[in-house]
DNA sequence: TCGTTAACGCAACTGGAGTCCCGTTATGAA
DNA sequence: TTCATAACGGGACTCCAGTTGCGTTAACGA
């Protein structure tokens, strides 16, 4: 709300200052994954990380913009796609990949709280709109490459391949608490793949 | 916690307590609207339903605890299906039903905020898991009709083609945050329809 | 190396969410 | 209608998440 002088930690970012960011930023991760959303308090965090919690108050204000710091990070260190050679193969990596994630026993919790954090407060729902933006177009390529092979017809949107895969595990995650397991994960690629070769997918 | 006196309400549901009870329900699902989950204090519902807050905190304890009873009872009253004569257009049907939920100006924060309560306590997760199981179950009709008629394969998963259409509409509004329009609706149709005549969903 | 000051840490303070006590209302059975 | 008591309401109290003030540490430019 002060807008006479810069957010802290932008002046001097090295040092202790990244030290402190980063010690923070995994503390609030644990606590994330382990107490959830609404059971967290930046006293609790600033004592996993060793740090005064008015160092929290002041540089993040409040949980959600921690959130939202936390996502930016995720967002910044991509994960590797693999190249099987077919669209099956690299969708079902892309699903296991998510499937581990979610079911994870820390990945999975956080996401949760993630979501959570991103449906309260406007800042955090930007951030994790980045986040799975950059997720979709590292992975938006290999389905660029099955319509180059002709596996499927050209002008088929891949963000929307890459989403039709995802959506069925997060609505098991968050919404019908159905079993999250390979199964599940296979079948939305037969869906996706199913889909994509009927040309549902193209713009 | 105190397990040798039964829950208030139970012994005398009539009267006053039910009246209590509609007016404090109805004061959360809009204070939930409004604020989201984590701006939440019973006080304030207590002062939107005209009620003392020490009623709040001894029938439900706690927001979550709220939430859940909320979900019940949103659960009990089912919503009309439509039969159009086709798989298809049932489910456009279904899906035009979702995005309007999800899309309404009370609705839609309102089901953000259930899920994020969902994700914070067991308790609301098994009332939310709950309450989508009656919704698939409502609607998984429309699915088994279409096997008869011989639109799709034998041996079909209902349920399994429901989720189908309501995922990426959910996923679009928790995660992602691409729009929600009816061409979102409409195309998580054509993908569950594709895959339903691929026999994806023979189990 | 030195000086400026950004950023941190400690401890005291504050406001409001959640609890408790006790008197009042009105439900449901006799 | 009467009575016992389930359930509600008001208000005082407690406790801790979040704030503030001020002294200390260390980043970074000269």
């Amino acid at each position: 709300m002060n807008e006479s002088s810069s957010e802290p930690g932008t002046v001097r970012p090295g040092g202790r200052t990244a030290r402190v960011r980063e010690a923070v930023l995994r503390a609030a991760g644990d606590a994330l994954a382990e107490d959830g959303f609404d059971r967290l308090d930046l006293a609790e965090i600033a004592r996993r990380a060793e740090v005064g919690k008015t160092t929290l108050y002041r540089r993040w204000g409040t949980v959600p913009g921690l959130v939202a710091d936390m996502l930016g990070e995720m967002a910044a260190d991509s994960l590797p796609r693999t190249e099987t050679g077919s669209l099956d193969g690299d969708l079902t990596a892309f699903a296991r990949l998510v499937l581990g994630t979610l079911t994870d026993t820390r990945q999975g919790p956080l996401f949760k709280a993630l979501i959570a954090a991103a449906t309260c407060d406007e800042q955090t729902a930007t951030a994790l709109h980045r986040f799975y933006r950059v997720r979709l177009d590292e992975w938006a390529p290999c389905v660029e490459a099955a319509v180059t092979r002709g596996e499927i017809p050209a002008g088929t949107d891949p963000h929307e391949v890459i989403r039709a895969v995802s959506a069925p595990l997060y609505y098991r995650l968050l919404a019908s608490g159905d079993p999250l397991d390979e199964a599940a994960a296979d079948r939305a690629v037969l869906v996706a793949v199913a889909a994509a070769k009927a040309g549902v997918f193209v713009a």
